[in-house]
DNA sequence: CAGTGGTCTAGACCACCGT
DNA sequence: CGGTGGTCTAGACCACTGA
């Protein structure tokens, strides 16, 4: 990785040593590798930890890069396919999916989920919490709302909260006949709980993806789930296994 | 605004901030108002200039702040809904779409492109170019792939580029029958190119959307297009103008 | 031209990980 | 404990905008 020129460009030093990086982690490294740390990296490039860090983060949002305290800089496999949209709607939490429940709990939503809900503003609504984990690493954390109405039997439950009263949730929120549903794609930064459970730092990129459930003409169920932006690619649509890479070479470690 | 007490959680200034700045947004500001300068602001909380710049990287990665050079920072409107996705498949460039055709030529595709179009590594394809404008902001730029099987009878057309020659392109696909699509969304950086189409600086976020057309069980068409991610929220499915905001009373100026 | 955000530096200390 | 990435500072200069 041979210092080009900078020439009269007047391109930012982070940006020019991004693609410089970039060149390098195609040509000279393998998914899993172990860069040398930043303060090498920055004196072997001649500029400040700063300028070079700048560059490293733009590599990590594009997903080429992980980094972790403590441990290193290493180069990241491609990102993972996930499936978000199909062409036949299903309810969350039919068989076999993804997801694992993980709690449940009664109580007052957001202002903005119970506007999209169509419940009163102080009225409370069942949360189920879920996380979708693939190949072992944590991709969502997931804040399923439902409000009572959808789930009108479920008063005979009284475990206050826990996986099971989560399952129960579910399940009577499959007695209805989902109608539709429609979703929508923003970029956002996880909140502290969010990045927890995604092994991740306050702040981190995520996509948040809300998807709302029609059921007799209603908004049945508003799921709000947040992806981790830096591992994955949601994927909309019949087939789900779209590989689009600038590099197919790469191969796993 | 009174500054919390730091606690013994060692959370990141930078993130204390952002959230005091947040909540400073929804109470005191309204959608168009300029904040004070950097400098200024930095003074105000008592931080360096570096770290208060964190803070608003990170609200305006939200969508929160909209920052220009040589201006200055202004609170965001609230994010566009933009219809990427629909029940009903359909060709790119079919009449009423929000999309302005600005270029075509006939080119050598990269490697990515053309393992997904199953086209030979040196095989040129019709690449039309087009930008999608929304409420007078440019919201996307779009690479669209096209195999020269898909558009057989084109070759009596011989202007070299320009908008008449990707009207061209688009009305040869249009002949073929669409039998479906799908569609994946990433999280990526602007190149240069498709930063100064979407009026950002390089490595600005956005959403990349790649989506695959079918016809006559092939890859008829793939399409790469960049959305600004501090701007947009992508809706899929039925109804696209699903509108979730923590702050529903934000006004327009 | 003055004022803004964007880039860059050379340090310092902290939080976390593995040994 | 030593080594890693994460945070923070106090400056400097540059590129761009609008008056």
């Amino acid at each position: 990785m041979g210092t080009t020129q900078l020439e009269s460009v007047a391109e930012p030093k982070y940006w020019h040593l991004r693609t410089v990086l970039s060149e390098a982690l195609d040509s000279e490294f393998s998914v899993g590798e172990i860069l040398p740390n930043e303060r090498d990296l920055a004196a072997r490039f001649g500029v400040a930890r700063a300028t070079l860090r700048q560059a490293l983060e733009q590599l990590e949002l594009e997903g080429r890069l992980q980094r972790r305290r403590g441990v290193g800089t290493t180069v990241a496999p491609p990102r993972v396919g996930v499936a978000v949209g199909t062409e036949q709607h299903i309810w969350p939490g039919a068989s076999g999916d993804a997801w694992q429940l993980s709690d449940s709990t009664f109580e007052v939503p957001s202002a903005a989920v119970a506007a999209a809900l169509e419940t009163g503003q102080d009225e409370p609504v069942h949360i189920v919490r879920r996380s979708r984990m693939t190949h072992g690493q944590p991709v969502a954390a997931e804040l399923l709302h439902v409000p009572a109405s959808s789930v009108p039997d479920l008063s005979a439950i009284d475990a206050p909260s826990g996986a099971a009263r989560a399952r129960a949730v579910l399940r009577e929120l499959h007695r209805l006949d989902l109608e539709g549903q429609d979703s929508a794609v923003e970029l956002g930064s996880a909140r502290a709980d969010d990045a927890k459970q995604l092994d991740r730092l306050p702040g981190a990129p995520v996509l948040v993806v809300t998807t709302r459930y029609f059921a007799r003409s209603r908004t049945a169920a508003l799921s709000v789930a947040t992806y981790r932006a830096d591992t994955c690619r949601l994927t909309f649509g019949d087939s789900g296994a779209v590989e689009i890479h600038e590099d197919p070479e790469r191969r796993a470690s």
